[in-house]
DNA sequence: ATCGCTTTGAAACGTTCGTTTGACATTTCC
DNA sequence: GGAAATGTCAAACGAACGTTTCAAAGCGAT
């Protein structure tokens, strides 16, 4: 996860930034190595001379985005099951731990936010079907991680259960992302975080809620066992 | 929603199976025109002659499928209803017409289980972004039907509150049929419809969990007004 | 058998794609 | 200042794409 920096250069930089950009607006099959080196006004020649292939350049671009985000996540989960030594945190912070960084990043890049949205949907949608294997790393690491705080906190669900609900839940936040676009025109209107802010606590509700479904709720640590894997 | 029919001719029929065969399994524009043909057994010309354009057989392909569906929906929906006349349906019921069709759909098709999901799937989280109009219109009926329906189930949930809800609801179902594929093997094994059932009844518990959160059922219908739109 | 229509076949069309080339410009460093 | 490394540029490459062309083959009706 350390393997990559941000560039220096200028022209390294307007062809990231750019795709980066085009990226999140029109998907990753949907931009040619053309259309990022006509709005970062290089020569064609330049991903290639810089990146090696456009594939790589696809690779940094979501490094950059998402490594920030892997990293805040799992401090958010270390701080959040620091504060209750011993026993489980409570669901609503582990599941907020897991999807505010995401909202977090947004005011450290140079997008707007409605593509930043976008972007983070785009690359949580396309799981298992050709994402870097640096990305799908991260992935693993954070499912890892936060598939045994959710057991921890919910030591009476069947293991299959939970994995499952899991798997609901990590819908529901990809779908937040990426469709909630036309959806907060229509309701908030303008940008900055506080609306974003607001259909957060909605879902982490939600998410919850469905987590907890007839579940007892565990102030006691559980055993450990073999974990599955997500895709989050 | 009633202009196509299941063609007679045997190499258009054989198009549209190797075509709905490949997409599932690669993706809609991961196919290419060449990769039908060849999988059909006819002339690269034949989608050209038969279908008029890639387009327009990738249309038919998704209206083959999802036109069942959505009328079933819209059938088990009334059906629903029905049975409550003057109050709402039970939430569970709601939840299980939305997506219990998407199942009952599998055994008529000639593709396996796993790649009607992924079939299904691929449709689903493609909206907003080039689907067909045809099938954006069955998304339309369906959303307006069933928003209603979530509505007078939850009366006590603000309208914008229940637009997010069910926001998340669907996320969590095509996530389900997406990416529950690799899920399913590892726990299931065996293929046939009892596995997704199991599945199926374990996401509308989860479901109906997250929409009820906080909101007072209802047992008395609402009153109507303005809906909010979604892609289901 | 022949006409009219439908369906196939091999080949080619024009685009677009990611990538490469090689000449030229710029910067770096001694 | 000049050699070496680094970056830029226009142009072209080969491959893949959806689509078109047009001649040949099939085929039911008269």
């Amino acid at each position: 996860m350390r393997d990559f920096t941000i560039p220096e250069s200028g022209a390294k930089r307007k062809l990231l930034d750019a795709a980066e950009l085009l990226f999140a607006e029109k998907g990753f099959e949907a931009v040619s190595v053309r259309d990022i080196t006509q709005l970062a006004k290089t020569n064609i020649a330049a991903v290639n001379y810089h990146f090696g292939s456009r594939d790589h350049l696809l690779t940094l671009v979501m490094m950059r985005y998402m490594t920030p985000v892997t990293e805040e996540r799992l401090v958010r989960l270390d701080f959040v099951e620091g504060k209750w030594p011993g026993k489980s945190a409570p669901l609503e912070q582990i599941i907020d731990a897991l999807v505010r960084p995401l909202v977090g990043q947004v005011k450290k890049s140079e997008l707007t936010e409605r593509l930043f949205y976008k972007l983070t949907g785009r690359i949580f949608a396309q799981q298992g079907d050709g994402l870097p294997q640096q990305i799908e790393e991260q992935f693993k690491q954070v499912s890892e991680r936060f598939s045994k705080a959710f057991a921890k906190a919910l030591p009476s669900l069947p293991p299959e259960e939970l994995a499952w609900r899991i798997h609901f839940v990590i819908g529901g936040m990809i779908y937040m992302l990426t469709h909630g676009e036309v959806f907060h025109r229509i309701s908030g209107g303008a940008s900055g975080s506080p609306t974003m802010d607001v259909t957060l606590s909605r879902f982490i509700r939600f998410a919850a809620a469905g987590l907890r479904e007839g579940a007892v709720e565990a102030m006691a640590p559980a055993e450990e066992g073999p974990q599955a894997t997500f895709d989050f």
